[in-house]
This record gives C-alpha cells, sequence and structure tokens, in this order.
RNA sequence: CGCGGGAUAGAGCAGUUGGCAGCUCGCCAGGCCCAUAACCUGGAGGUCGCCGGUUCAAAUCCGGCUCCCGCAA
C-alpha cells in the first residue's frame, strides 16, 4: 500500500479524495486542509469541503494549520512524510516550501485545471471558457519550486461545451480527476511512467480573480462578454452599474448586431434587455439579478424597471 | 450584534399629509384574423411576510419576530 497525505481544500478536490480513500491501494496517513473559516453573510464558521467529506469513522487524522511554520504541523508533517510514497495536493490553497515537497519519497503530485502549460495560475477554468478554448482538462503534474511549472505525469482531456460555465465545467474536471487519479498515481509511484517537461515557452497564465474582475467593459465585443459572463458564474461573477446599484449580470446570449447602438447603450427588444458593446455586436441578458433581489429572467426584469431604455 | 436592500394577485413592480388595493405580464372566457407570442372585450385571483400597539380607520405610524438577497470577509 502505497502511504499518502492529502492536501486539499475546496470542492475541486472532493472528488480525488474521495477516489483515493475508497482505493485500496493508497493508505491515508493524514489530510491537511485549510482552517475552519467565516462564510457568509453572517461570517459563520465554515470548515472546507474537504473536510466535511471525510468521516469520523474513517480514522483519518485533519490537521489544519493556520502556517505551514506552525510548529505542531511541522511535528507531524517531518515525522509522517519522509514513510509517504507521495503527497497529493488539489486546490489547498497555500504554496508549499521547498523543505515540503522534499520530503516524501516521490515528491508532491498536483492535480491542476488546465492542459498545461496553457492557463498556469489561480482560475485556470475561468480563463479556458473566457478564452473561448474548445478544450481543457486536468493535469497530474509532479510540483517543483515554480508555480504549476513541474513535468507532467498525465493528461486528460475534457471539451469545452457551448453552454459551459464555470461551474459546470469545474465539476466536470473534478469529477474527471477523482475518476482518473488512483491508477495515474499508482502506475507513477510503480515507475510505469517517466514524467516529460513542460513546454515552457508556450506557457500562459491567469490570475486570482476577484469580484471587481467581473466588472463587464463595453468595449469588448459581445461574443467575448457572453464568454466571460459564462466563465465567472458563480464566481467571482459578472456585473454592471445600473441606477445607481450593482446589476449582476447571470446568463446573456449574442443578439442580432445593431450598428445605430452605441458601446454601452440598454436598450430592449423582444422583452429582452439588451446592451451594445463593440462593432455594434448586441449582447441580450436573460437572467439577471439587481441587489437585494433574488434572480428574475430579463423580460421580469424590464416588467418593474421602466427605465432600463 | 460588520454595512445595506427587500417581503403587496402565479411573476416583476407601484402605492407616506393613514381613508374602498393598483400597473405591466401571465392565467381563464369571448371576439377579431388566413394565422399568431399581435390586437380588442370581459373575468378569476390578495388574511398587503408574522405577532402585538396607536387610531373611528393601518399596506402606510410604533415595537417585536421570521425569511430572502447585494456588499464586505
Amino acid at each position: 500500500m502505497y502511504k499518502i497525505v492529502f492536501f486539499g481544500t475546496s470542492e475541486f478536490a472532493v472528488p480525488s479524495l474521495k477516489a483515493l480513500m475508497d482505493d485500496g491501494r493508497f493508505e491515508i496517513l493524514g489530510v491537511v486542509t485549510q482552517p475552519d473559516r467565516p462564510v457568509g453573510r453572517h461570517a459563520v464558521l465554515t470548515p472546507p469541503a474537504v473536510k466535511l467529506e471525510i468521516p469520523a469513522q474513517a480514522g483519518i487524522q485533519i490537521l489544519q494549520p493556520e502556517k505551514l511554520k506552525d510548529e505542531s504541523f511541522q511535528t507531524w508533517i517531518k515525522g509522517v512524510g519522509p514513510e509517504c510514497d507521495a503527497f497529493v495536493i488539489i486546490s489547498y490553497g497555500k504554496i508549499l516550501p521547498q523543505w515540503l515537497l522534499d520530503l516524501p519519497k516521490h515528491g508532491v503530485i498536483n492535480v491542476h485545471g488546465s492542459l498545461l502549460p496553457r492557463w498556469r495560475g489561480a482560475s485556470p477554468i475561468q480563463a479556458a471558457i473566457a478564452a473561448g478554448d474548445e478544450k481543457s482538462g486536468i493535469t497530474i503534474m509532479q510540483l517543483d519550486a515554480y508555480m504549476d511549472h513541474g513535468s507532467i505525469i498525465r493528461q486528460i482531456e475534457e471539451p469545452i461545451h457551448a453552454d459551459d460555465i464555470g461551474s459546470t465545467l469545474h465539476d466536470r474536471l473534478a469529477e474527471s480527476s477523482g475518476k482518473y487519479l488512483p491508477d495515474i498515481l499508482s502506475d507513477f509511484l510503480d515507475g510505469k511512467i517517466q514524467p516529460r517537461e513542460q513546454d515552457h515557452t508556450a506557457a500562459t497564465y491567469c490570475q486570482t480573480l476577484a469580484r471587481e474582475d467581473g466588472k463587464l467593459d463595453f468595449t469588448k465585443t459581445a461574443t467575448q462578454l457572453e464568454r466571460l459572463i459564462r466563465a465567472y458564474n458563480p464566481w467571482p461573477g459578472t456585473w454592471m452599474d445600473f441606477d445607481g446599484q450593482r446589476l449582476k449580470i447571470i446568463s446573456a446570449r449574442i443578439g442580432a448586431e445593431d450598428n445605430a447602438k452605441s458601446a454601452g447603450q440598454k436598450f430592449s427588444r423582444d422583452n429582452t434587455p439588451c446592451l451594445a458593446c463593440a462593432n455594434g455586436t448586441i449582447l441580450e441578458i436573460t437572467q439577471l439579478q439587481p441587489e437585494g433581489k433574488s434572480a428574475m429572467t430579463g423580460a421580469e426584469f424590464l416588467r418593474g424597471k421602466r427605465n432600463w431604455e
């Protein structure tokens, strides 16, 4: 049995953790995840998704160090690390320092949500949809000292559909990871797979996203914005200013062009609120959400808001 | 007790000097039309989130409560 320690925090890591827990080839000596954080409107202290997946009777040790330098964590990881075949890190949320990468026998294995070297960084799924990529996928790789830079063990492609939003692609990639990771990890540890170095000249990068990044810029084309709206749904979401408030745009489609409209102009067509974008391209808003209100369709929005045009 | 918006017909919203509850849709019936998601006529559908208070009279003023949501984290 291979001994591993699992580092992971968010939903993306859950299918992989479950797959490894259920697989007799692996013994999980511990799960390292972020501390419980205040979440939501009333800042309720909430455990990370990964922690919630671990049944109490599994007897798996859970560690939630605030910092990797915490003395108790260091003592534990340095004790258990050298007997590990590998650490598996998926969506953990911290950069692992070199001393930690050096602990396990075969290093640290990472799953990244893109086909590296494309989309290194913190938001590969949103970046792929926003860029109009036709396919995405997961990369199982060795972690080295640079971000998403290590040698590739294996990649699994996943097509991006025209109606994919951030969460749907996220979920498929997470499932894909859970489905393939155990076998690939096992083969790698058996020495059956020789990792290959990335083509670093082909690397592209994406940033950590914040809510501000979701502000729609109507000097872009409707095609670009429609992709962005899907990519950023549900996180970080896209929005525009209207009536002194923030209007979240949940979904939209591309309408027939109209060169008489100027970029950013609001109008309606067939009971659907529309926005003019670059070069006369038109975005038809199908679903949106005003501040303080629940999500509604574009037609519903127009019934109450007479000042859209 | 982090800041803020909201709850009125099936949906989206108006409605404060307190005085019979409205609009745009949808729905039902009928009409017009070759036809229609278009147009015309009529109709059904509300304990105005809940509890209490003030008043001759409360959607509206006062107090308490529940739920939904935007921001922030």
